[in-house]
RNA sequence: GGAGAGAUGCCCGAGAGGCUAAAGGGGGCGGACUGUAAAUCCGCUGGCGUACGCCUACGUUGGUUCGAAUCCAACUCUCUCCA
């Protein structure tokens, strides 16, 4: 690549900020930056009622186009979905009903809108969902008309295609084919909506490639793709998974406690990263803050973790969350009252319950053999008292400002309070 | 349609009649060290019971055995090569 000066805010920033892994024709997107708003899209599937942190790149980039005056598009794969994703195979109910994926879809836009603005003006944002296409498509007429632009040798050779049969994991005719439904979601939404970029992933790249050929051919007109770095943390891990599973961005999956607690515990070589991507502090702001040694660094993932949060949840949520992170970890924890608290019969506390019954109807344990391992191993906690004995009788005399507050490790508190 | 190979716990992957709840690794959880980090080290990692114990588990269903993840049969699914 040559190191062509930038004139687009958009690019400029982009780059800046590390979102930029590949681009067709940075040259010329750069001058169609210049010239005008540009519409862009990135593909969301909705398998689930949610989307994980491992999105929020997509969306901040949809974000960062936004803010400079570009039109985002925020595609559905509501039509894809259907087919169910080809990769998990033994699982008979990867096909996904209607009403699943409308439920799911439902719950993503929730989260998007959290990041995006929505609506009819020039840089507005659209949500769109290829359902609305793809769903009433003929295959004859597929075939006639987008499948003679398709080399089948050209898929073959694709990273993505030659891995899966390098390894012999076989690839169905189905899963070959995401790659032409995507190229027609690119034409569709040059067609509707005038899209002339599409961004993603790096593990789309082929995909991306194959919808630009696509418009070329068949409308003659020039589009771009653009991908993101995949994103691991510096010790090679995936992004998006916690101790917990995934990290959902919506309250209702991961309470915003949760989502706060992920970014505080980035590791130091990722936090300058991170702020650029997942925050809309100025680059040298994120550049000032990593650059922070030892211990102050803490003082760096703490604005990573406000920030991040508060463009998910909203402002005053992510001062909470940090308010109870203050208190529980810097203060020694007394009870705090935003710490997540379950209910617990009453009753049994009445008559005495052991430890490890309480842990899992604290959900800090999965199962009472779980439990008493916790317990075997020093890690659960009553009230800040380390239990060692994991039959140990826990009765009203044990609350403390009418709860229980049970620990796993450090980082897992969970308040029990005596209820119906 | 034909010929081979395979299906093991969250994942990968050993095991080839009893000592196997099943090696090893990854992941996860806990502990130590720290800075709520990383790296490192240690412990735990199917369920139920305080416990000698019981139950569930090696694709599915039957069978052979005192005894099967391991042998046999059928079936299902996956992969490779040929047509």
């Amino acid at each position: 690549m040559t190191e062509s000066p930038l004139q687009s805010p958009f690019l400029i920033e982009a780059t800046a900020r590390g979102f930029v892994f590949q681009c067709t024709d940075l040259a010329a997107l750069d001058a169609a930056m210049q010239a005008g708003p540009v519409t862009g899209y990135i593909g969301f599937d909705p398998t689930a009622d949610s989307l994980h942190v491992g999105s929020a790149l997509q969306i901040m980039l949809l974000r960062l186009m936004q803010k400079h005056g570009h039109r985002p598009i925020a595609l559905m794969g509501g039509g894809t979905a259907k087919i169910g994703d080809p990769s998990f195979r033994d699982d008979a109910r990867s096909l996904m009903t209607d009403e699943m994926i409308a439920h799911n879809l439902r719950g993503i836009e929730a989260s998007l809108r959290q990041f995006i603005t929505f609506g009819d003006g020039p840089s507005d944002a659209v949500l769109a969902n290829n359902g609305d296409w793809l769903d009433k498509l003929s295959y004859i007429d597929l075939l006639r008309e987008v499948g003679v632009h398709f080399s089948v040798s050209r898929m073959l050779s694709f990273d993505s295609v030659r891995q899966r049969l390098d390894r012999e994991q076989g690839l169905t005719f189905l899963e070959f084919n995401y790659c032409i439904l995507q190229s027609f979601d690119f034409r569709e939404l040059n067609r509707r909506y005038g899209a002339r970029l599409q961004m993603g992933g790096s593990d789309q790249w082929g995909n991306i490639v194959s919808g630009i050929d696509l418009v070329r051919r068949t409308d003659q007109t020039q589009v771009f793709g653009l991908t993101a770095p995949l994103l691991t943390t510096s010790s090679g891990a995936k992004m998006g998974k916690s101790a917990k599973g995934a990290v959902w961005l919506s309250a209702g999956k991961l309470p915003v406690f949760e989502y706060w607690q992920f970014w505080r515990n980035t590791e130091d070589a990722d936090v300058g990263r991170f702020l650029k991507l997942f925050t809309d502090l100025p680059v040298e702001e994120c550049d000032r803050l990593a650059a922070l040694e030892g211990a102050s660094i803490n003082e760096a993932k703490k604005v990573l973790a406000t920030e991040a949060t508060a463009l998910c949840h909203g402002r005053e949520a992510a001062e909470e969350a940090a308010e109870t992170a203050r208190r529980t970890f810097e203060q020694g924890a007394t009870i705090a009252a935003a710490l997540p608290s379950r209910d617990f019969p009453a009753t049994e506390l009445a008559e005495g319950a052991p430890m490890f019954r309480l842990l899992v109807a604290a959900g800090l344990a999965g199962s009472n053999g779980e439990a008493r391992r916790l317990v075997r191993g020093g890690g659960a906690r009553l009230n800040d008292v380390v239990v060692s004995d994991e039959n140990r009788v826990v009765t009203e005399a044990d609350l403390v400002d009418g709860a229980l507050k049970l620990s796993s490790g450090k980082k897992h508190h969970v308040l029990l309070r005596p209820g119906a």
